[in-house]
DNA sequence: AGTTAACAGGACAGTTTCAGTCCTGATTGG
DNA sequence: CCAATCAGGACTGAAACTGTCCTGTTAACT
Protein backbone atom coordinates (compact mmCIF):
# COMPACT_ATOMS: atom_id res chain seq x y z
CA UNK A 1 0.00 0.00 0.00
CA UNK A 2 2.92 2.28 -0.45
CA UNK A 3 3.15 2.65 3.27
CA UNK A 4 6.28 2.90 5.29
CA UNK A 5 7.07 0.65 8.18
CA UNK A 6 5.75 1.30 11.61
CA UNK A 7 9.26 1.55 12.93
CA UNK A 8 9.76 4.69 10.89
CA UNK A 9 6.83 6.20 12.68
CA UNK A 10 8.41 5.29 15.99
CA UNK A 11 11.67 6.84 14.87
CA UNK A 12 9.99 10.15 14.29
CA UNK A 13 8.35 10.00 17.68
CA UNK A 14 11.66 9.23 19.34
CA UNK A 15 13.51 12.00 17.54
CA UNK A 16 10.89 14.58 18.36
CA UNK A 17 10.99 13.43 21.93
CA UNK A 18 14.78 13.73 22.04
CA UNK A 19 14.49 17.21 20.72
CA UNK A 20 12.17 18.13 23.56
CA UNK A 21 14.46 16.54 26.13
CA UNK A 22 17.32 18.86 25.22
CA UNK A 23 19.95 16.47 26.47
CA UNK A 24 20.85 12.84 26.94
CA UNK A 25 17.96 10.50 27.51
CA UNK A 26 17.98 6.75 27.96
CA UNK A 27 16.15 4.20 25.89
CA UNK A 28 13.77 3.28 28.74
CA UNK A 29 13.11 6.93 29.36
CA UNK A 30 12.15 7.55 25.76
CA UNK A 31 10.02 4.43 25.82
CA UNK A 32 8.06 5.72 28.77
CA UNK A 33 7.69 9.15 27.21
CA UNK A 34 6.25 8.06 23.91
CA UNK A 35 4.40 4.96 25.02
CA UNK A 36 6.18 2.38 22.91
CA UNK A 37 7.68 -0.84 24.34
CA UNK A 38 11.28 -0.48 25.36
CA UNK A 39 12.84 -3.24 23.22
CA UNK A 40 11.30 -1.75 20.12
CA UNK A 41 12.41 1.75 20.99
CA UNK A 42 15.92 0.45 21.61
CA UNK A 43 15.93 -1.20 18.20
CA UNK A 44 14.88 1.98 16.47
CA UNK A 45 17.45 4.07 18.30
CA UNK A 46 20.18 1.65 17.34
CA UNK A 47 19.21 2.01 13.71
CA UNK A 48 19.18 5.78 13.96
CA UNK A 49 22.55 5.75 15.69
CA UNK A 50 23.97 3.73 12.83
CA UNK A 51 23.15 6.57 10.47
CA UNK A 52 24.35 9.28 12.81
CA UNK A 53 20.93 10.77 13.33
CA UNK A 54 21.35 10.24 17.05
CA UNK A 55 24.57 9.98 19.03
CA UNK A 56 24.86 7.33 21.69
CA UNK A 57 26.82 7.35 24.91
CA UNK A 58 27.53 3.99 26.45
CA UNK A 59 27.89 2.97 30.03
CA UNK A 60 26.11 4.08 33.14
CA UNK A 61 24.47 7.49 32.77
CA UNK A 62 24.70 7.05 29.05
CA UNK A 63 21.90 7.45 26.57
CA UNK A 64 21.04 9.12 23.30
CA UNK A 65 21.01 12.67 22.07
CA UNK A 66 20.23 14.22 18.72
CA UNK A 67 23.05 14.19 16.24
CA UNK A 68 21.77 17.30 14.50
CA UNK A 69 19.03 19.87 14.96
CA UNK A 70 15.58 18.74 13.95
CA UNK A 71 15.44 21.25 11.15
CA UNK A 72 18.39 19.67 9.37
CA UNK A 73 17.06 16.11 9.52
CA UNK A 74 14.88 15.18 6.56
CA UNK A 75 12.16 12.61 6.41
CA UNK A 76 14.10 10.91 3.67
CA UNK A 77 17.04 10.31 5.99
CA UNK A 78 14.86 8.65 8.58
CA UNK A 79 13.25 6.38 6.04
CA UNK A 80 16.64 5.40 4.70
CA UNK A 81 17.90 4.69 8.21
CA UNK A 82 14.96 2.44 9.04
CA UNK A 83 13.71 1.01 5.79
CA UNK A 84 16.75 1.22 3.59
CA UNK A 85 17.18 3.00 0.28
CA UNK A 86 14.12 4.58 -1.24
CA UNK A 87 13.42 2.60 -4.37
CA UNK A 88 9.81 1.94 -5.18
CA UNK A 89 10.43 -1.01 -7.44
CA UNK A 90 12.77 -3.93 -7.18
CA UNK A 91 13.90 -3.22 -10.73
CA UNK A 92 15.85 -0.21 -9.55
CA UNK A 93 16.97 -1.48 -6.21
CA UNK A 94 20.69 -1.13 -5.91
CA UNK A 95 20.96 -4.86 -5.43
CA UNK A 96 22.87 -5.25 -8.63
CA UNK A 97 20.86 -8.26 -9.68
CA UNK A 98 19.21 -7.60 -12.97
CA UNK A 99 15.55 -8.21 -13.54
CA UNK A 100 15.21 -11.75 -14.82
CA UNK A 101 13.06 -10.66 -17.73
CA UNK A 102 14.92 -7.49 -18.47
CA UNK A 103 14.94 -8.10 -22.18
CA UNK A 104 11.16 -8.17 -22.38
CA UNK A 105 10.10 -6.03 -19.47
CA UNK A 106 8.73 -2.84 -20.99
CA UNK A 107 8.97 -1.00 -17.70
CA UNK A 108 12.61 -1.42 -16.85
CA UNK A 109 14.03 1.91 -15.87
CA UNK A 110 10.81 3.78 -16.24
CA UNK A 111 10.20 4.12 -12.56
CA UNK A 112 13.27 6.26 -12.24
CA UNK A 113 11.41 9.56 -12.61
CA UNK A 114 8.97 8.40 -9.99
CA UNK A 115 11.70 7.44 -7.58
CA UNK A 116 13.40 10.74 -8.14
CA UNK A 117 10.21 12.67 -7.50
CA UNK A 118 9.54 10.78 -4.29
CA UNK A 119 13.04 11.30 -2.99
CA UNK A 120 12.90 14.94 -3.79
CA UNK A 121 9.61 15.34 -1.99
CA UNK A 122 10.88 13.55 1.10
CA UNK A 123 14.11 15.48 1.19
CA UNK A 124 12.22 18.73 1.28
CA UNK A 125 10.42 17.93 4.51
CA UNK A 126 12.36 18.27 7.72
CA UNK A 127 11.56 16.78 11.07
CA UNK A 128 11.00 20.27 12.35
CA UNK A 129 8.21 20.62 9.81
CA UNK A 130 6.56 17.52 11.20
CA UNK A 131 7.07 18.61 14.78
CA UNK A 132 5.34 21.88 14.05
CA UNK A 133 2.45 20.35 12.20
CA UNK A 134 -0.85 20.96 13.80
CA UNK A 135 -1.77 18.46 16.43
CA UNK A 136 -5.22 16.90 16.47
CA UNK A 137 -7.78 18.77 18.48
CA UNK A 138 -7.59 18.05 22.15
CA UNK A 139 -3.95 17.10 22.15
CA UNK A 140 -1.55 19.60 23.56
CA UNK A 141 2.18 19.59 23.19
CA UNK A 142 2.63 19.72 26.93
CA UNK A 143 0.86 16.41 27.26
CA UNK A 144 3.27 14.59 25.04
CA UNK A 145 6.46 16.35 25.99
CA UNK B 1 11.05 -0.35 2.17
CA UNK B 2 8.59 2.15 0.93
CA UNK B 3 8.15 0.07 -2.16
CA UNK B 4 4.99 -0.44 -4.07
CA UNK B 5 3.59 -3.81 -4.97
CA UNK B 6 4.79 -5.74 -7.95
CA UNK B 7 1.28 -5.75 -9.34
CA UNK B 8 1.52 -2.01 -9.78
CA UNK B 9 4.55 -2.56 -11.91
CA UNK B 10 2.62 -5.04 -14.00
CA UNK B 11 -0.20 -2.56 -14.32
CA UNK B 12 2.11 -0.02 -15.86
CA UNK B 13 3.46 -2.59 -18.25
CA UNK B 14 -0.03 -3.59 -19.28
CA UNK B 15 -1.20 -0.04 -19.78
CA UNK B 16 1.80 0.90 -21.86
CA UNK B 17 1.24 -2.21 -23.90
CA UNK B 18 -2.41 -1.35 -24.43
CA UNK B 19 -1.37 2.06 -25.60
CA UNK B 20 0.88 0.50 -28.21
CA UNK B 21 -1.83 -1.89 -29.34
CA UNK B 22 -4.09 0.99 -30.30
CA UNK B 23 -7.24 -1.06 -29.92
CA UNK B 24 -8.84 -3.92 -28.08
CA UNK B 25 -6.48 -6.58 -26.83
CA UNK B 26 -7.23 -9.67 -24.81
CA UNK B 27 -5.80 -10.64 -21.48
CA UNK B 28 -3.87 -13.58 -22.94
CA UNK B 29 -2.58 -11.34 -25.68
CA UNK B 30 -1.25 -8.81 -23.20
CA UNK B 31 0.23 -11.59 -21.15
CA UNK B 32 2.20 -12.85 -24.12
CA UNK B 33 3.31 -9.37 -25.03
CA UNK B 34 4.75 -8.38 -21.68
CA UNK B 35 5.87 -11.77 -20.45
CA UNK B 36 3.79 -12.04 -17.33
CA UNK B 37 1.60 -15.07 -16.53
CA UNK B 38 -1.93 -14.78 -17.80
CA UNK B 39 -3.85 -15.20 -14.52
CA UNK B 40 -1.84 -12.43 -12.95
CA UNK B 41 -2.31 -10.14 -15.91
CA UNK B 42 -6.03 -10.81 -15.79
CA UNK B 43 -6.13 -9.91 -12.13
CA UNK B 44 -4.36 -6.62 -12.71
CA UNK B 45 -6.61 -5.71 -15.63
CA UNK B 46 -9.68 -6.41 -13.56
CA UNK B 47 -8.44 -4.04 -10.91
CA UNK B 48 -7.70 -1.38 -13.47
CA UNK B 49 -11.11 -1.84 -15.03
CA UNK B 50 -12.70 -1.31 -11.66
CA UNK B 51 -11.21 2.18 -11.56
CA UNK B 52 -12.03 2.96 -15.17
CA UNK B 53 -8.42 3.11 -16.27
CA UNK B 54 -9.18 0.45 -18.84
CA UNK B 55 -12.51 -0.42 -20.42
CA UNK B 56 -13.48 -4.03 -20.79
CA UNK B 57 -15.60 -5.67 -23.46
CA UNK B 58 -17.04 -9.04 -22.60
CA UNK B 59 -17.77 -11.97 -24.76
CA UNK B 60 -15.97 -13.43 -27.72
CA UNK B 61 -13.70 -10.93 -29.44
CA UNK B 62 -13.81 -8.90 -26.29
CA UNK B 63 -10.85 -7.55 -24.43
CA UNK B 64 -9.49 -4.40 -22.92
CA UNK B 65 -8.73 -0.96 -24.22
CA UNK B 66 -7.44 2.17 -22.56
CA UNK B 67 -10.05 4.25 -20.82
CA UNK B 68 -8.09 7.45 -21.38
CA UNK B 69 -4.95 8.55 -23.17
CA UNK B 70 -1.72 7.68 -21.44
CA UNK B 71 -0.90 11.33 -20.87
CA UNK B 72 -3.96 11.83 -18.70
CA UNK B 73 -3.36 8.82 -16.47
CA UNK B 74 -1.21 9.57 -13.46
CA UNK B 75 0.98 7.22 -11.52
CA UNK B 76 -1.06 8.06 -8.47
CA UNK B 77 -4.20 6.69 -10.08
CA UNK B 78 -2.56 3.39 -10.86
CA UNK B 79 -1.23 2.99 -7.36
CA UNK B 80 -4.65 3.75 -5.94
CA UNK B 81 -6.26 1.22 -8.27
CA UNK B 82 -3.86 -1.54 -7.28
CA UNK B 83 -2.69 -0.78 -3.78
CA UNK B 84 -5.46 1.35 -2.41
CA UNK B 85 -5.34 4.88 -1.06
CA UNK B 86 -1.94 6.47 -0.70
CA UNK B 87 -1.42 6.88 3.02
CA UNK B 88 2.06 6.27 4.31
CA UNK B 89 1.02 5.68 7.88
CA UNK B 90 -1.87 3.85 9.39
CA UNK B 91 -2.54 6.87 11.56
CA UNK B 92 -3.90 8.80 8.62
CA UNK B 93 -5.55 6.00 6.76
CA UNK B 94 -9.11 6.90 6.04
CA UNK B 95 -10.24 4.00 8.15
CA UNK B 96 -11.76 6.30 10.69
CA UNK B 97 -10.47 4.14 13.47
CA UNK B 98 -8.40 6.20 15.84
CA UNK B 99 -4.94 5.24 16.86
CA UNK B 100 -5.22 3.26 20.07
CA UNK B 101 -2.72 5.48 21.81
CA UNK B 102 -3.86 8.73 20.30
CA UNK B 103 -3.69 10.57 23.56
CA UNK B 104 0.00 9.87 23.93
CA UNK B 105 1.20 9.46 20.37
CA UNK B 106 3.24 12.57 19.61
CA UNK B 107 3.15 11.91 15.92
CA UNK B 108 -0.57 11.82 15.27
CA UNK B 109 -1.37 13.95 12.29
CA UNK B 110 2.19 14.92 11.58
CA UNK B 111 2.57 12.69 8.59
CA UNK B 112 -0.04 14.67 6.75
CA UNK B 113 2.43 17.01 5.04
CA UNK B 114 4.44 14.02 3.95
CA UNK B 115 1.41 12.26 2.54
CA UNK B 116 0.42 15.40 0.73
CA UNK B 117 3.86 15.82 -0.76
CA UNK B 118 3.95 12.23 -1.96
CA UNK B 119 0.51 12.42 -3.53
CA UNK B 120 1.41 15.63 -5.24
CA UNK B 121 4.57 14.14 -6.65
CA UNK B 122 2.78 11.07 -7.95
CA UNK B 123 -0.03 13.08 -9.49
CA UNK B 124 2.44 15.09 -11.50
CA UNK B 125 3.84 12.09 -13.33
CA UNK B 126 1.78 10.67 -16.15
CA UNK B 127 2.04 7.28 -17.71
CA UNK B 128 3.18 8.97 -20.87
CA UNK B 129 6.16 10.29 -18.96
CA UNK B 130 7.07 6.78 -17.94
CA UNK B 131 6.53 5.40 -21.40
CA UNK B 132 8.90 7.96 -22.84
CA UNK B 133 11.59 7.46 -20.26
CA UNK B 134 14.78 6.21 -21.79
CA UNK B 135 15.45 2.53 -21.48
CA UNK B 136 19.00 2.35 -20.23
CA UNK B 137 20.95 -0.60 -21.61
CA UNK B 138 22.77 -1.33 -18.38
CA UNK B 139 20.26 0.21 -16.05
CA UNK B 140 22.21 1.13 -13.00
CA UNK B 141 20.74 3.19 -10.25
CA UNK B 142 24.10 4.19 -8.98
CA UNK B 143 23.42 5.55 -5.55
CA UNK B 144 20.38 6.36 -3.58
CA UNK B 145 20.20 8.97 -0.90
C1' DA C 1 -29.88 -22.51 -30.33
C1' DG C 2 -25.27 -24.19 -29.26
C1' DT C 3 -20.53 -23.50 -28.81
C1' DT C 4 -16.68 -20.91 -27.92
C1' DA C 5 -14.01 -16.92 -26.40
C1' DA C 6 -13.47 -13.73 -23.11
C1' DC C 7 -14.29 -10.93 -18.76
C1' DA C 8 -16.15 -10.75 -13.47
C1' DG C 9 -15.69 -11.88 -8.95
C1' DG C 10 -14.26 -14.26 -5.23
C1' DA C 11 -11.66 -17.95 -2.68
C1' DC C 12 -7.40 -20.29 -1.75
C1' DA C 13 -2.49 -21.74 -0.36
C1' DG C 14 2.61 -20.65 -0.58
C1' DT C 15 5.87 -17.44 0.15
C1' DT C 16 7.94 -13.56 1.83
C1' DT C 17 8.42 -9.65 4.84
C1' DC C 18 7.83 -7.34 9.08
C1' DA C 19 7.24 -6.38 14.06
C1' DG C 20 8.56 -7.35 18.32
C1' DT C 21 11.30 -9.84 21.71
C1' DC C 22 15.29 -11.78 23.74
C1' DC C 23 20.11 -12.98 24.59
C1' DT C 24 25.01 -12.17 24.94
C1' DG C 25 28.81 -8.98 24.92
C1' DA C 26 31.10 -4.33 25.50
C1' DT C 27 31.54 0.10 27.80
C1' DT C 28 31.36 3.51 31.49
C1' DG C 29 30.41 5.54 36.12
C1' DG C 30 30.00 4.93 41.18
C1' DC D 1 33.56 -4.70 41.76
C1' DC D 2 28.94 -3.79 40.57
C1' DA D 3 25.27 -1.61 38.16
C1' DA D 4 23.50 0.78 34.17
C1' DT D 5 23.43 1.30 29.43
C1' DC D 6 24.32 0.68 24.50
C1' DA D 7 25.72 -2.85 20.42
C1' DG D 8 24.68 -6.52 17.62
C1' DG D 9 22.53 -10.37 16.15
C1' DA D 10 19.16 -14.38 16.31
C1' DC D 11 14.62 -15.93 16.75
C1' DT D 12 9.43 -16.37 16.57
C1' DG D 13 4.74 -15.24 15.48
C1' DA D 14 1.81 -12.54 12.62
C1' DA D 15 0.56 -10.17 8.66
C1' DA D 16 0.62 -8.97 3.78
C1' DC D 17 1.38 -10.05 -0.90
C1' DT D 18 1.69 -13.00 -4.87
C1' DG D 19 0.04 -16.03 -7.86
C1' DT D 20 -3.44 -19.46 -9.11
C1' DC D 21 -7.88 -21.48 -9.65
C1' DC D 22 -12.88 -21.97 -9.81
C1' DT D 23 -17.48 -20.66 -11.03
C1' DG D 24 -20.55 -17.55 -13.31
C1' DT D 25 -21.82 -14.11 -17.02
C1' DT D 26 -21.68 -11.95 -21.54
C1' DA D 27 -21.31 -11.80 -26.53
C1' DA D 28 -19.97 -13.37 -31.25
C1' DC D 29 -20.00 -16.93 -34.60
C1' DT D 30 -21.93 -21.01 -36.91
Amino acid sequence: MLKLSRLTDYAVAALVRLSAAEGVETSPGISAAIGIPEPTVAKVLKMLAGQGLVISTRGARGGYRLGRPLASITVAEIIVAIDGPIALTSCVEGSGGTCESLTRCPVAGRWDPVNTAIRSALQNISLADMAHAALPPGLRMSEVA
